[in-house]
This record gives structure tokens, C-alpha cells and sequence, in this order.
DNA sequence: ATCATAGTCGTCTGCCTGACGATAAACACT
DNA sequence: AGTGTTTATCGTCAGGCAGACGACTATGAT
């Protein structure tokens, strides 16, 4: 049977990108401006069409490339290197969701270690890593206390689709080492769960569950005091991807 | 800035459907056999094309409701009614997935209580409920041991994904009940745990641990000996929507 | 030297789970 | 009527794990 056109309503398809990390103490989301109508100067979620050769995965590793220099690394590979996680998030196709056109976009959610400074992609007038609680807010804050505009299109959704992805995975699995660098210490992984899920967590207690959990962390071999006090230990992040019994998130 | 067709390629979006059910001990996936190219006379997920005006989510009930005569429920609402449980579960684009075109599906998961029989929709010729088992091993088999062909395009790899979803979301979450009528007894739940894992559980720490959950189960104020035995205790889905602790799967 | 900071090791208590004994209430036989 | 089978339900006990928290260690700052 020939391909009819007619027999089917056309889609355009992009990839939109909940790109997060946790800079001083905070999660923080990658946003970029937007230079053109419709919503021209506010804050939206980076992303872009699919091409037509292109696989949603490729699509959206290829526009983390273009906005932040990362590599995404295979899910299915050790997280050994410096890439990011990337993984499918949901896909968001409200026929109303852009006044231009019917767009259906496949949104990703990337976790990557602190970055030194945000590149602005061709496509955007500006990058910046904004509090997830300030973007997320209703309306949202400015870090003075004054009104900011809400994300553009849906993608306060989105965002608050990514954030709640990011905090329940972390329970149950070794994600929150993409957050951190390499080589990591305890205390460092703790602070990324702190931030993620904005609470305060024991020292003791956490360094016992993970520490305890075989295969979650492996020994680098190093100290390192750049944390302050008393030297720490260097870890990696071990070939457990699943942890088992999970860490419990605290109640409020 | 006018709609410009030519600055991105167009997609055919449709959705797919994973409807899963639990008959006679084993979790079964509703397939529907095709009645044209390309993979004419194989079985395949429901699903079709998204209309123009349509969301994601209201393709996916109407083709729900076009191939189980079920009304899906909104998951903000209470699990009071007859209707299925429905979720997104995730997007497949891989350009080659659909010899015909560049077609993106958006696959959904429904979870239904045991049917009647399944009434084929108008774009299949039939409509069957099989064993995931049987569909998921390679080449799958009928049952009496012949091989039988594996589901068109990719969607042994979308239902592989929904089951892997349903398996481990009703470990945290009271989603076991979308497969039970409204008021079913705690022996009937645990032959939905024990069917969608695959495993045999402890009747006394399963009655405890779904009872003791507040929340949970709410006492429907009769009693059934349809399972014979002792009359059993029969229960409703309570509020509670997500179990914590969770309920652990066993090991192997 | 003293303090502040952060890391690491232990202890104790309470909760939850897995394993399993015991009893209860129906039905199917003989 | 009695006996066996099936399913439901209650209880007990030991082990594991988490939360609360004390104690000690090893750095840098003052």
C-alpha cells in the first residue's frame, strides 16, 4: 500500500530538555531565552525539531551537545565518563500547547555535574542555570523577590514532570552520581541528595546505607579536603545501578 | 511569525496501547491481527493515529475505548468506577520503525480488570488476549509449543517496556487494583501479584502487609467464597495511591 | 593551642519482613 | 455426620534495616 498522505494529520515533532544539576546547594535547571515569537524573551526549556533521519535519543543528545558541550553517555554503559545521563522523559502534544502549529514534543530529562558556564546554543539569545523552586513557583521569583515570568509554553510542566522524576529515581537507584563529578565523595553525594529533594539528611546514617550497599560506591583510591575538614575518602560510582533496599526519602 | 512547513519535517504521530489483564493466573496483552501491509496477518498492539484536534491522551482512551469498549478514568480521579487504568509510558521514533513513513508513537499502558471476550475493532480483522510470556519470548510460541511470529514493527519492545512498567509501579503503588473489579477480596489481589510477577507469595504476610497499609483497602462490607474456601472479606480500592513502604518484590 | 568543620565508626531502639504454626469457615466427598 | 480440601485470617518469632544520636578523628583557620 502506497504512502497517502492525506490519511493522517501532520506532526511536527521536537525534543525538549529538562537539563539539571545542583549548583551551590541548589537544583538548578538549564533555561534559555527565547529570541523569537511566540513568547520572545522569556525563559523556556532548550530543545529543538527531530530530524528526519534522526532518532528521538540522537535528537535530544544532539541539542544537549549544542547547549551545554555534553556528551551524553549510553544508559546502558558504566557511568564512568564525563557525559550525562539522558533518558525519555514523557511527550507533551496538547494541540493547543503551541499557537503555531501542532507540535508534539518528546521531552528528555539529563542530569549533569556542575558546569563551568552555560553556552548559549545559536538558537537562543541566553542561557542561565535558574533554581528549579524559583522556575517552578507559580509565576516564579527573581532572586530579589520580584515577579518572574513563567516558563514559556508548557514547560513549567515539563520542568516539574523532570524534578519529580530526578527525586523519586534517586530513591532507588545510583543516579544521583551524575550529578556529581568522577570521583566524588560521601559527603558530596549527600549534599546532591539534600539539594534534589531539600531536605537535611544524617551524615552518619547516610554514609552507613551507602557505604553498606554493595556495589553502589567503589574506592578511588584518594582523599581529598577540598570539601573542608577532615580529609574524605574518594569513591567512584560502582556497577550498581538498582539499590536495593531504596533510600528513603524523608516525610516533609 | 507565519507557520512555515518547510522549516521542520512532518511526523505522523499515532499511539499504541499496552492493555494488560490478568486471566486464569497469567498476565495477558490484548493483540489485534493485522489486516493489511506491512505485517499483514500479524499480531500487533492496538493503536492508531492521533486526530488533529485530539490530545495524546484522549487518542489513546478513544482507541481504548474502540478496542475494550472500556472508558478509561482519569488518574487524578478516584479508582472508584468500572473504567481501566491509563498511563503514557513512552515514545518510540526510531526512523526506520515504520517501512511506510516517519511514524512517532506514543505508547500508552492500560490496565483492565478480566474481560469478557475481546471485541475487535473495525481496523482488525481480529483480537486476542495472549500471555506476555508467550509474546515476549523470542519468536514466541503458540500454545501448544509451535512457534508463532513475532508482534509487527517494534512493539515487542513497547510491550516488553509496559510490563516492565506495570511490574514494578505496583510494588509502590496501589495500581494492582486496576486489574481487580471494584470490590474484590485480598486473595484476589495477591493472585494479581503473583500473576504480574510471576511468583508465589506468602498468603499471611500478604494479607497483612496490604491490610496494614492505611489507606490501602477499605472494607466493601461483605463477604464472597467465589474462590471457595472460606468466605473471604471483601474490600474496595482505598485513596491511598502510593504504598510506603512498598511492597517488595521478591528476588529470582 | 583552640576552635570550627567535616568525616567515620558505634550503639540502641523500634519497625518491618520473611518464615511458619494454628485456627476458622466454607465445599466435596463418602 | 464425618473427613479431607481449600482458602482466609490471626499470631509468633528472629533478623535486618532505619532513625536518633554519642564519640572520636583529621584537617584548616584564628
Amino acid at each position: 500500500m502506497p504512502y497517502d498522505p492525506s490519511a493522517f494529520p501532520p506532526f511536527a515533532v521536537t525534543v525538549d530538555l529538562v537539563v539539571l544539576t545542583v549548583r551551590r546547594h541548589a537544583l538548578c535547571a538549564l533555561t534559555v531565552r527565547r529570541g523569537e515569537p511566540p513568547f520572545q524573551g522569556r525563559w523556556a526549556l532548550p530543545g529543538g525539531f527531530v530530524r528526519d533521519d534522526e532518532d528521538l535519543a540522537q535528537a535530544a543528545a544532539r541539542e544537549l551537545a549544542e547547549e551545554t558541550g555534553l556528551r551524553a553517555h549510553d544508559p546502558s554503559a558504566p557511568a564512568q565518563d564525563n557525559g550525562a545521563h539522558l533518558e525519555q522523559l514523557a511527550t507533551y502534544g496538547d494541540p493547543k500547547r503551541d499557537p503555531r502549529m501542532r507540535v508534539v514534543s518528546v521531552a528528555h530529562l539529563a542530569l549533569a555535574p556542575d558546569l563551568p558556564a552555560p553556552r548559549p546554543g545559536s538558537d537562543a539569545s541566553g542561557a542561565r542555570w535558574a533554581p528549579v523552586e524559583e522556575l517552578l513557583q507559580q509565576g516564579g521569583h527573581g532572586r530579589d523577590g520580584e515577579q518572574a515570568a513563567p516558563l514559556a509554553f508548557d514547560h513549567a510542566q515539563i520542568l516539574a514532570d523532570g524534578v519529580e522524576r530526578a527525586r523519586s529515581k534517586i530513591e532507588y537507584s545510583s543516579l544521583a552520581t551524575a550529578f556529581c563529578p568522577p570521583e566524588f565523595t560521601v559527603g558530596e553525594l549527600r549534599r546532591v541528595y539534600e539539594a534534589v529533594w531539600g531536605v537535611a539528611l544524617d551524615p552518619r546514617n547516610f554514609h552507613r546505607k551507602v557505604t553498606g550497599t554493595p556495589g553502589f560506591l567503589v574506592p578511588a583510591g584518594g582523599t581529598t579536603t577540598r570539601q573542608g575538614g577532615r580529609p574524605a575518602q574518594l569513591f567512584r560510582a560502582g556497577g550498581a545501578t538498582l539499590l536495593n533496599p531504596p533510600m528513603l526519602r524523608p516525610e516533609v
